[in-house]
DNA sequence: TAGTGGTCTAGACCACATC
DNA sequence: ATGTGGTCTAGACCACTAC
């Protein structure tokens, strides 16, 4: 009798973090249960506690588990998503007088921390430069960094660039810059936000950004970079948002123009 | 003289890792360069094979190498990003003649290719059944499952579903559904897009889509859930589309609508 | 104190790429 | 034939957690 197919007999560790998965999907492992240790895993399937390892890692690299040191590995919980995205900077928000991320973690009954870590004048990363329209090689910028926190969870990154002739001795400085934020003060210089542009990738976060977001591996991050154009669509404002993609999400809506008659 | 701080002696693995990503980041590995062998390596640093191999774990993880059999650990190239986005579904490109991703593979000067894998009756996956206002557990929906490559390489997977009372005998049936394809047909049948709503998510690719999309590993995917609304505000078309995020990214231009004066 | 994951060593064999 | 990464074994010690 031929064998249909090669079959090519799965690896130890791909049969072990596929008996695993499989556990996982159809619900004996629900979210929060504790799995097997790696020496048990090892003995029950006859290798070497580096080979349950193995599978572990593959599970680990899917975002299926967890593993915390000394307490052992745990399936995964798939938390509701933070949204953010095309309202960000909408208007309407303005009225509520909360910002966007206070908005979004009030509306999933969470708590809103946010810390401002810095206000600093700097030589403008590359993209940004380009995007701001400002030379790059100066200090022609001003960075203000700012992280947030739901439930004192860090969910995002968010590093704001000015151009530091504008911000300069204005509140665009300072810790709290007014009513309506950074965008108020921006109006009072002639700057009116008629357009904007997001670009949005996805990608694993550097050893800082895995650090800063306390996050476990196998967690991509999403980064926007967003630029604000004003009423003489030109570029004033250039925003990087980097979230940890498995607590937050993007939400664009998206006005269709219609043909004309 | 004390040290300024306890400098806990860093991990053999994790020196490693560091000295190559300093290398590669300063430029003296360029992107395509080998890097030394695992087993040079180790020799290298006075440390077994399997701890050198950790080291290259470690920077695949973070996207900055890529391991090939037999071959060698090689930086990783930053090729340019294809963008979708908000003019996906743009009137304006229509009058092209180009279905988007064909105008953006243009756009970079690489070959588009695009490949019809089914068009199925089928039940609906949740998310989607919730969006598209259909009920689940029965087979209420079209699903054509299109995958796109640039310069042969796989690039993003859509699923495009579609209410089966609807498509049901159609030429929304068939691979090719006519002059501006499905939403040309979708118009006909009384839907006119007047709004969509794109919620957008990154996450590790499961083995599916990782075998799909040819996807070394640590490399996340972007996904889109899009959702087409009609002149009544009625759902009537939702897609998925799965982007390998080290090759494709969104661009999303918002319009901001202006206060009231 | 016992059990867990985190890391490391020192070997071994296999599969793939190159010449 | 040689060198490469991919996987595995069988041990060891450390750091963290829980009791």
């Amino acid at each position: 009798m031929p064998t249909s197919s090669p079959s090519p007999e799965p690896l130890p560790s791909r049969r072990i973090a596929e008996t695993l998965r499989a556990a996982i999907e159809n619900g004996e492992l629900s979210p929060g249960d504790r799995l097997p240790s790696e020496r048990s895993l090892a003995e029950q399937y006859g290798a070497a506690r580096n080979t349950a390892r193995e599978a572990i890692r593959i599970l680990a690299e899917q975002g299926l588990v967890i593993a915390e040191h000394g307490r052992g590995v745990f399936v995964r919980e798939r938390k509701r998503l933070l949204r953010f995205g095309s309202d960000r900077y909408s208007l309407k928000n303005r009225e509520t007088g909360l910002t966007p991320f206070r908005l979004e973690a009030a509306r999933q009954g969470r708590t809103a921390r946010i810390e401002v870590l810095g206000i600093t004048r700097e030589e403008p990363p590359e993209d940004v430069a380009e995007r701001l329209g400002v030379p790059t090689g100066i200090a022609g910028v001003v960075h203000r960094e700012n992280h947030y926190f739901a439930d004192d969870e860090p969910v995002q990154i968010v590093s704001t660039y000015l151009k530091w002739e504008e911000a300069q001795g204005t509140p665009l400085m300072e810790p709290r810059s007014g009513p309506h934020g950074i965008y108020g003060r921006l109006e009072e210089l002639g700057h009116v936000m008629t357009r904007g542009r997001d670009e949005i990738t996805a990608r694993m976060p550097s050893p800082h950004e895995s650090a800063l977001l306390r996050l476990p591996p196998g967690v991509p991050v999403l980064e926007v970079l967003h630029t604000s154009f004003d009423q003489n669509a030109e570029p004033f404002e250039v925003s990087r948002y980097v979230h940890r993609a498995d607590r937050a999400g993007l939400l664009y809506e998206l006005p269709v123009e219609q043909a004309e008659s």
